[in-house]
DNA sequence: TTAGAAGTAGACCAACTGTTCTACTTTCCA
DNA sequence: TGGAAAGTAGAACAGTTGGTCTACTTCTAA
């Protein structure tokens, strides 16, 4: 029942936190996220605490949805080598969107100097998921080594989304899926 | 004559400027900076204009040193190939560093979301230099597609950062260094 | 119907930001 | 020796920051 028509001042504000934290960095300002938000300066501090608490949910639902996104780009084909080649296609497409601009995690850990800071330990656990994530579909193809595989897999991911974040008219999940497809081998 | 006995204040801005962006972001104070590199409030205005310019200034030195660091790194070998598989080593090297964090490049880009910042000339400059200089070995080496190969190698430096910025214990050289040798066949 | 929870609106605060300015001292060259 | 240039020290300023507080409204469930 009561199927809230409309989300809530926490939806709002998670939303708006995920968007202009990402194409503004961690150091967009209280008001800006109330205003995108629509929402009272007091129902931040009584959902999350403070500003930092913000931060923190905000990565964690990231989270979610960006690791759903891999799983949605292995998706696209069945046999255990391609799903993995195919996600390189997906981070080409990604990386070409004129809004992109590179890892939002990595992003976060730059911004915090201080590593007791919460943003870290919600950008280590996502890292944790992916790389288990890869592990999983090097597995599922049987590969001799998945440990290390992930972890060049891991690399090149990275290193397209630098690349693409930063060079336009490149297209690094090609390159990036030419090596790939060796290290799958 | 007059070998300045000690760096004046513009040289100690610099190399204040040059740590203190680095170790703590973009977004360290002036106090922090006048005070690390004990200088008066005055001297930073008259010599760079503003924060900006010091910033500004501050890349354009340290991407000449960063690049005397890859001529260096490159220079530890004679044969072509050997030339820039080494890169690669000295990369492992520099990024278990225990305070290295990541490219200073793709951090500044990422402080300053306004795209006319001055900062991202500069940065672009560095990342110019980078490719040329990574097409120049290849070419130097008679490699049959030096700008594809420039692009791949540059993604896995850009991803060699990253990963050894982020996690502690990997060898992301080491394992760029493998997808090395397999782009300069 | 009504009490209480949740939300809005916005004033307010202390701390900090980059920047400007004044007054004094050092350096150095003609 | 003298005088301009460059440097230091630090007060002051306006704007912004994250965070608290009060007063009012809306929703909702007993």
């Amino acid at each position: 029942m009561t199927p809230r028509t409309s989300p809530g001042p926490r939806e709002r504000l998670l939303a708006a936190g995920q968007q202009l934290f990402y194409s503004q960095g961690a150091s967009v300002g209280v008001d800006a996220l109330l205003k995108e938000a629509n929402v009272a300066r007091r129902s931040l501090y009584e959902h999350f605490g403070d500003k930092d608490g913000l931060i923190a949910a905000v990565l964690h639902r990231a989270s979610a949805e960006d690791l759903a996104w891999y799983e949605n780009a292995l998706a696209g084909a069945t046999e255990p080598r391609a799903r993995l080649l195919g996600l390189f296609d997906r981070l080409d497409e990604l990386v070409a969107t004129p809004d992109f601009r590179g890892c939002r995690y990595f992003a976060t850990d730059l911004s915090f100097a201080d590593p007791a800071h919460p943003a870290h330990a919600e950008t280590d656990a996502f890292r944790r998921s992916l790389h288990a994530l890869l592990v999983r579909e090097l597995e599922a193809m049987g590969h001799a080594h998945p440990e290390r595989a992930a972890e060049q897999l891991h690399l090149l991911i990275e290193g397209t989304l630098v690349v693409g974040a930063t060079q336009d008219g490149h297209h690094p999940g090609r390159a990036a899926r030419d090596l790939a497809a060796v290290v799958l081998d």
